[in-house]
DNA sequence: GGGGCAATAT
DNA sequence: CATATTGCCC
């Protein structure tokens, strides 16, 4: 997916010029609507909705971060409202959502005049700044993959009448390359002549010149410094799964450990693993058998998701700490202009990158799982985990308390470790509540020698699923 | 041995 | 400083 990020400056999400530029986008758009207003949420949706793009709002960044981050849904666009109303500068307090839309959708920012010259990035940015007031970021006409790769990077742009737009874009390989990259290019920095050079199937010779990288090579990175020319890599079909070690007999210098290098393609592969195999599944081993990489280590993936789940974790509490304002630092320039500074990102567009239904794979719980507790499970925010054709979110949380909040949170991504403050309910408290409901099948181990130990807010060393549906209901009674 | 976490390294 | 690696504990 791609998209741009557009701050505007209108008290109103858009006003009513701007949305006139609006209209010409092809339908079915689907947009990400998030602004705290609800009557702008609203009135926006509304008005999106009769030129036929599909919306989605949220009322709360939280969700909407969420949203975006667990990959829940592709968005072509996203309406953006800053929800700071004082202090921060805009593009401070739109660090967050920039952040989100940056990394999980992987865009990537590129210094201004930072172009560097002859690495092809693996997914080509295009950047057009959008400098005209009111009229709908140009659209770059539906640049086809096979456009030039332009501009790159990030503008931020403020200027004088009080546009500051940011504007990012970036194309998404639109094709699906299903699972056919079975290689992880390792990089190390000293110099590793031994690359395994092996022909793909199509026809086409993967080498690691670097000059001669394609950009559409899914995991062809080369690191911009030339400080690491020996880029191992390999690239094999499902069948020969040892292919990438068989070097390693021969050569001594190739047996260091290699940086692995977490491309977005790679990355891709990761998440997709990681939602096929749902919360209580996706564990590194699991992770790296879905994934088929060759050469990636479980101790890889055990680190990178490590890193995952923190950034998740950022992410949420990023949402709530923002709807807890804290008192921000009386300093330097305030700025007087609008306080609310509207992003709006936008995709670059491909006639054939319509989104297909595999897309919409809900990326933390997979429907289907959890089918005993599914209606214990079932957050009032992602009502019945339905398809995104049908379901929109629920467009406010109302004036709920910051606690319960994160307590509603907590028991709804059991994967994730508690907040800062919130502590788990004791283990005998639960176990208590468990034989109390009759539910017996938890404690073969806890009879044991072994008493659980929590491991974030879930049991460790009992069923899981038990356990998670089980924390559902005690928790509920226990927390507060 | 594997998962998770934290220290360490780059 | 972010990210990947390594080490340690269970």
């Amino acid at each position: 997916m791609s998209l741009r990020v557009h701050d505007a400056t209108s008290e109103m999400v858009c006003t009513e010029n701007e949305l006139l530029g609006w209209k010409d986008f092809p339908k079915g758009l689907r947009v990400l609507l998030l602004d705290q207003d609800q009557n702008s949420v609203s009135e926006m949706r509304s008005r999106l909705e009769e030129m036929d793009y599909i919306v989605y709002t949220f009322c709360n960044e939280n969700e909407a971060l969420y949203a975006i981050s667990s990959k829940l849904e592709v968005f072509h666009v996203a309406i953006v409202e800053a929800f700071h109303s004082g202090g921060k500068n805009g593009s401070e307090s739109l660090k967050p959502v920039k952040e989100s839309l940056l990394s999980m959708l992987e865009l990537h920012p590129v210094k201004h005049e930072a172009d560097n010259e002859n690495s092809n990035e693996a997914e080509p940015l295009t950047s057009v700044e959008e400098n005209q007031k009111g009229s709908p970021p140009c659209y770059d006409k539906y640049p086809a993959p096979s456009t030039p790769q332009q501009k790159q990077g990030v503008r931020s742009v403020d200027d004088a009448d009080f546009q500051d737009h940011t504007v990012l874009s970036t194309e998404q390989d639109s094709g699906v390359h299903e699972g056919d990259t079975k290689s992880v290019e390792t990089t190390c920095c000293d110099s590793v002549a031994e690359t395994t050079v092996l022909a793909d199937s199509p026809g086409r010779l993967e080498h690691d010149s670097a000059a001669d990288q394609k950009m559409e090579d899914p995991i062809a990175t080369c690191s911009r410094s030339n400080d690491c020319p020996g880029s191992v890599s390999t690239r094999s079909a499902d069948t020969n799964k040892a292919s990438g070690l068989h070097s390693s007999s021969g050569t001594k210098t190739n047996k260091k450990k290699m940086k692995v290098d977490w491309t977005p393609e790679l990355h891709k592969k990761f998440i997709k693993a990681v939602e096929q195999l749902g919360t209580d599944q996706a564990i590194p081993s699991r992770i790296l058998e879905l994934m088929k990489v060759e050469g990636l280590t479980r101790h890889n993936i055990a680190s990178h998701l490590q890193k995952f789940r923190m950034q998740q974790r950022q992410i949420l509490l990023k949402g709530d700490e923002k709807r807890w304002p804290r008192p921000q630092p009386r300093d330097s320039v305030q700025r007087t202009y609008y306080p609310h500074k509207p992003v709006m990102a936008f995709p670059t567009y491909h006639s054939n990158h319509a989104p297909t239904a595999g897309q919409f794979y809900l990326a933390w719980i997979p429907p289907g799982s959890y089918l005993n507790g599914a209606h214990t499970w079932g957050s009032p925010y992602y009502p019945g985990w339905q398809l995104p054709e049908t379901w929109h979110w629920k467009p406010h949380p109302g004036a709920e308390e910051v606690i319960d909040k994160a307590v509603k949170e907590a028991i709804n991504k059991p994967w994730l470790p508690l907040p800062l403050g919130l502590k788990p309910p004791s283990t005998e408290s639960v176990l208590d509540a468990l034989s109390k409901q009759g539910i017996s099948t938890v404690p073969p181990r806890i009879n044991g020698s072994r008493r659980p130990r929590w491991h974030g807010n879930r049991l460790s060393e009992v069923p899981q699923m038990e356990i998670v549906l089980s924390q559902v209901h005690v928790s509920l009674r226990h927390y507060r």
